[in-house]
DNA sequence: GTGAAAGCGCTAACAT
DNA sequence: ATGTTAGCGCTTTCAC
């Protein structure tokens, strides 16, 4: 059913080794003897195989993508942008989701090692003590890590800035007059950025002399953001008037919640989230966010591999400049005056980090 | 740096043979052998590359996966589906992103064939018409549609029944009293699946002796509701009450906009979405949608694909059902009414199609 | 239970 | 400019 390159030369009437230059364009081939091999591959519909070429070259053209999961769109896009940059070059991704599961991060990569990926661009949930990155680190394999914040030991990784970000995110709400901030995130044990992001903010409240903001964790799968509002809003008097959330689909969750609870956003409580995933400024009230470039963030993750792979320098990784997006879910603290409002989604660029 | 199969075979003293069989556990090894053989991989941390052995066994226990994008979280689920089933089975996926172009799905699934995957799921514009399931069909490479319409041709789909759905849409609109309907969908020309939702929505009217439904397209990229809108409700007197949205994300949008110009959701005009993504339930108001289940159509897909590549039946598509999802964006129409408003995210079982 | 050897489809010396 | 050939790492008869 499928054709090999000796099927193609024997139709051609030429070797084997002419064929394979042919289509690698490899050393010349006569123009004549070129049109014969053209029209024997479109007779034959001939493909080259590429695991006999992986085999001989000891190369596959195919990057490993592991991640979290695809069900936050903030992967979805990194894993967007990882596509489009290999693509352009050639190369195929080959895909898997963890789950926020850390065997199954151990398992995958080994799968992936198997394949013999060429590099591998990955989020692990503890990149300082990962028995994934030591298993890449022995058999050599270029890798760079996506979102995953610097750590101790130094592992390449593009990312944003996650501690100036958290603090971005309380400077915003405490020049907004707030004073009582809140935090609520997603699991920190599976997100060294989400421990990131809570380090600066609870920073910028003490930098401010504010008293020490609320922190709740919730659990991701069941997102039940409800029992965590029952406590945080027991004693109104010290209730946060401001609350910043460790994703985007984790604020959009909280907006509803409190809504559904009669409780007026940014009227009553000021939101803001993180990420900037597309469906948070198309919502009512707009998210206030901050925003990574997730797209922008899996090129450049993709482009430095390549590059290595490519003969160059081993990934760096790279840190990229977050920006602060204004939408309408943060507001000023206290009685909302409608002049002091804010213009929504206006979106002004903050600092890169470092 | 990475040993092979020779390597650990010479530091057990055995041949490759044995190792093999000891690796595959096909054939027997006896105990002792074994374990010198564990060991001898263990030192030498050898991992079988699966390039040699699936040119070899012509098989490479990989499944491509093509999707249009993963901006919409609808595919990213069905991958998550998909990535679960084949991980399940030892199967990697090959994956790519067509953004909807034409010519980007012939040559990523053309990539994917000469990596040799031994099958594909994907989503194309139009599997009428489409030069790369003839592709696959020359090649004899088994593969199964998703999301896609069945067409004249037959091919094998998991999908629910679009036109079905499409027409209990209206029907739910219809049920609260709407007489004037309205749907605002993506480009029909990209997505067969839009267009059957259409024909069944707007079949539905006329079942009803409504007037026919105003169907505008919006451009999925610059998602300029804004425009569509000034259009549509530019006759005040004959604008549509509910409003039906190709898909949740464009019914998010289309909310954030009707509130922003100070229409009021559902007790102005009434929203329904279609596809069920996560983030629609958390909103403010939550989103009525029809619910596909993506991660199931994902898992069977896979399983259909895996079942025929283990020697079973070649893949014959399935329709999943559709469930309606009553959230908060769709009301009753005209004055409402408090006391008759539905209970909020209260999931009601529909038929299957069919 | 184990080993020897052929060969999967391709590339890259090397030879002509 | 083209052909011959070895061999990438593995599985799988076929012997023993």
């Amino acid at each position: 059913m499928v054709s090999t390159l000796r099927d193609v030369a024997k139709h051609a009437g030429v070797s084997v080794a002419t064929v394979s230059r042919y289509v690698n364009r490899s050393g010349n081939v006569r123009a004549q003897t070129a049109g014969r091999i053209r029209q024997a591959i479109a007779e034959l519909g001939f493909r080259p195989n590429v695991v006999g070429r992986s085999l001989k070259t000891a190369t596959t053209r195919s990057l490993g993508v592991v991640i979290p999961s695809l069900s936050n769109p903030v992967f979805a896009d990194a894993v967007s942008g990882i596509g489009q940059t290999a693509r352009a070059e050639g190369y195929n991704l080959m895909f898997m989701a963890t789950d926020y599961d850390r065997d199954a991060e151990t398992q995958t990569v080994g799968a992936l090692l198997d394949y013999r990926i060429d590099g591998l661009i990955l989020t692990v949930s503890d990149p300082g003590e990962s028995p994934v990155l030591d298993l890449l680190e022995r058999t050599g394999t270029p890798y760079i890590l996506i979102y995953n914040q610097f750590s101790l030991a130094a592992r390449p990784s593009v990312t944003v800035d996650n501690v100036a970000a958290g603090h971005d995110a309380a400077e915003a709400l405490i020049g907004l007059g707030h004073r009582r901030l809140g935090m609520i995130s997603g699991s920190f044990g599976a997100s060294d950025r989400a421990r990131a992001r809570r380090d600066g903010f609870v920073r910028a409240a003490r930098d401010a002399a504010l008293a020490e903001p609320v922190v709740r964790e919730v659990d991701f799968l069941t997102m039940n953001v409800d029992a965590i509002l029952d406590d945080v809003f027991k004693d109104r008097s010290r209730a946060p008037s401001a609350l910043f959330c460790s994703n985007d689909l984790l604020a959009i969750s909280l907006i509803g919640a409190l809504r559904r609870r009669g409780v007026r956003v940014p009227d009553d409580v000021s939101v803001i989230g993180f990420d900037g995933i597309a469906v948070g400024s198309h919502q009512h009230p707009t998210l206030t966010t901050v925003v990574q470039p997730s797209r922008e963030m899996g090129q450049t993750a993709a482009r430095q591999l390549l590059d290595c792979l490519n003969g160059g320098n081993a990934p760096t990784g790279a840190v990229l400049p977050h920006i602060l997006r204004l939408g309408e879910s943060a507001g000023p603290a206290g009685k909302p005056d409608p002049a002091a409002l804010q213009e929504p989604d206006q979106t002004v660029q903050r600092r890169t980090a470092q």
